[in-house]
Formats: structure tokens, C-alpha cells, sequence
DNA sequence: ATAATTAATCTAGCATCGCTAGTTTGTCAA
DNA sequence: TTGACAAACTAGCGATGCTAGATTAATTAT
């Protein structure tokens, strides 16, 4: 019979409508404006059914999030051209990182700055919070020994970046001259 | 007559004490427990009295963030040892400002990532504001022809470590080596 | 086919939040 | 003493996240 099938499918589209809804209105309105209430009445359902998809609110960020981890992951990947030279890969990472953040800073506070119940450096740890990583860590390879330590403090200071720009503490205008800055981060072979 | 001096000077001391209590309690329970009803009852008064203080909660954040403010700026200068070279002397500040992150993480949550209300670069910007990266410039100032670019850098890259490794997506055991790393990209001179 | 059981969903409401209108209390000057 | 003004309070509005308990729908057993 097709129809538990059918069931847990139908259950499927329903969560997907809810981390769609959020995601919306997290775009348009910020994500103080998405409260369980408006999602509730965005899916045509009422509020306890979506503590049946998720445990809590933070849960729905995280959901979010999960996907902007994948797609900032494919946004580095595609930055990666095999013509460039090393130095330009990393450039070119670091500039699409950053391109990101500034092209949805709501989600990028989802992935980064708000309580999401995502759990990093574990066993069970999905493939798309890996990823970006692994991005990351490519470009860095070339310039490296200790490659994972390379590409946190790669990481960390294109999130420094971002975090600051966002807030309005550094010069927007500057940003190119900041990311010559961590190239020779990089480029000081290590 | 000191009568008018008298209340102002009490109306100050109850604007202290409420900034005090925000403090403590954000250090102790963490920012989601500092109320408007949690203040009014531990400075004592009723809830409408801290609006005629602050204009909203953000703007009591605000205020204790202004002090943490002042507080980084002193712990920066103070790691600026006179028998230092150059190189020790950013990597001491640089230890310090992570020092101050990872000991005094509501303080440093206020400072940067909740709302506050404070206003950056600006004409009326605080002292407090401003001397921090003061602090950091002088010792990038040797390293660097643009000190302020160059400064903002280095900035974001410890922001970017210490909110990383705060959400534990980076591992606090190689704290050092990304220290160092960052170190490359200070010392190479441009 | 009907009854009993389980699953799915809803209504209604709790506790709490930031914030404020309207009132009372206290403090001065006339 | 009275009237004006300032200071503080009580009470409550409109939200929030979340949940207990009732209700309806679907499934299984008789």
C-alpha cells in the first residue's frame, strides 16, 4: 500500500513549506518577524503542528541555515576556476564568501550568529556544514602544512570581516584592500 | 541650593545601578535574562523608571557594552610591553583580545553581536569606541603604510577567531597556531 | 459493518516579554 | 494653604514561544 507513503511525502512537503516560509520572511522582514505564529498561518495549519516537525523555534533557524551551508558551499565551489593560479583561487573564495554575506545577511545571521540547535564537529554532522569547509581547505592546500588550522584562520578572518562590514565598524570601501590583507596571511607559506 | 545637584546626583547613581544589574545579571544567566522586570526589581523601582533612563532594552545593552568598550581598550594597551619588539607586541595584543572574549563572553556578546544602538564612526562617537582600535593600531602601525586598513584586518581576523571558536565551529586547542598565522599576515610588510 | 484504538489536528490558554497610558503620590512656589 | 509640576506607580496592551486537553479523522480489530 502507498499510503503511508503517500503520508510521510505529504509530512515532507509540509516541513519543506515551513523552512521555505521562514526563510522568506526571514529575507524580507528579518528574523524577529518570523514567529511560529505567522508560519503557522503561512502553511494553513495550526501552531503546535510545526513543534510536530520541530522541536523549537531555533530548530526552524537551523533548518535554514543547513541549506545556506549548502549553497554557500556550491557559491565557493563555483568560485574555483581551473584556469587561475593559486593565489587567485584563494582570492576568489575569499571574495565570493564575502559576496555572500553581504547578498543575504539574513541568512548568513541564521548560519552564524543566531541559536540554532546545529551541532558542528561531531559524527553525525551533515555533509553540507562540511563542505564549505572543504572548499575552503582546497584553495588553502597549496599554501599550507597544517591545513585545517590554515583554513580556520582563513575562515575566521573572512567571517571577522563580514561580521564587522555588516555592523557597520570597518569601511565598506575598503574591502578589496582587506582581502590583499589575508592573502599575504595565506601567501607567507607556512 | 544643592537639592537640584542632590537629584541628579542620585538619578546618576540609579542609572549605574541598573547598568550594574544588567551586567551581572547578563554574565551570570546570560543576556536572555536580563528583563526590564528583573532590573526594576533589583534597582528596586518600577518597570516605567528605566525608560526614563534608557529609550528601550537595547539601549541598557548598549550602556554595558560602552563600558566593556573601555574595558578591552585598557587590557589592549596594558599587553603593551615597552621591552617588546614589534612582532611580540601584536601578538601580545592579540592574545589579549582573545583573552577578553573567551573570559567575559556576555560582555563581548554586547559589544558585538546584540543590538545596542551605539553609533560607530561618527562625530559623537564615544571615546570608549574608538580607542580599542586606537589600541590595535598601534602596534599594526609599524607593519603597515594604510595602519587603518591594515588595523581593521587584523581586527576582523581576531573578531572572526573569537566568534568561531565561541560557537565552537572552529578547535580551541590550536588557538596559538591561528595566532601565528595571523602573525604572516601583519609581519609581511605592505 | 461496527466498535475500539490510534493518529492527526485544533482550540484555548499559560507564562512571559517590551513597553505605555493614565493615575496617584510627592515636592515645590505663589 | 493651594495650585502646578515632577516623579513614580498600578495596571494592562499586544505580542511572543510553547503546551495541555479536547476534538476530529483514520486505522485496526471484532
Amino acid at each position: 500500500m502507498g499510503i503511508s507513503e503517500r503520508k510521510t511525502r505529504e509530512r515532507g512537503e509540509r516541513e519543506r513549506r515551513i523552512v521555505v516560509a521562514a526563510r522568506t520572511i526571514a529575507e524580507r522582514d528579518g528574523w524577529a518577524s518570523v514567529t511560529i505564529r505567522r508560519l503557522a498561518e503561512e502553511i494553513e495549519y495550526s501552531q503546535p503542528v510545526l513543534y510536530s516537525h520541530f522541536e523549537n523555534r531555533d530548530q526552524i533557524v537551523g533548518a535554514v541555515a543547513l541549506e545556506g551551508f549548502g549553497e554557500l558551499a556550491a557559491m565557493l565551489r563555483a568560485a574555483i576556476r581551473p584556469s587561475s593560479t593559486s593565489k587567485e583561487r584563494v582570492e576568489d573564495v575569499a571574495a565570493a564568501y564575502l559576496d555572500f554575506a553581504f547578498a543575504r545577511p539574513a541568512m548568513y545571521e541564521a548560519m552564524f550568529v543566531l541559536p540554532t540547535g546545529l551541532r558542528f564537529a561531531r559524527s553525525d554532522t551533515p555533509a553540507q556544514l562540511r563542505d564549505g569547509f572543504g572548499a575552503m581547505a582546497t584553495v588553502i592546500a597549496p599554501f599550507s602544512k597544517d591545513v585545517d588550522t590554515a583554513t580556520e584562520t582563513f575562515w575566521a578572518a573572512l567571517h571577522g570581516l563580514a561580521e564587522l562590514e555588516r555592523h557597520g565598524r570597518i569601511r565598506p570601501a575598503f574591502r578589496a584592500q582587506r582581502i590583499t590583507l589575508i592573502m599575504q596571511m595565506v601567501s607567507g607559506q607556512l
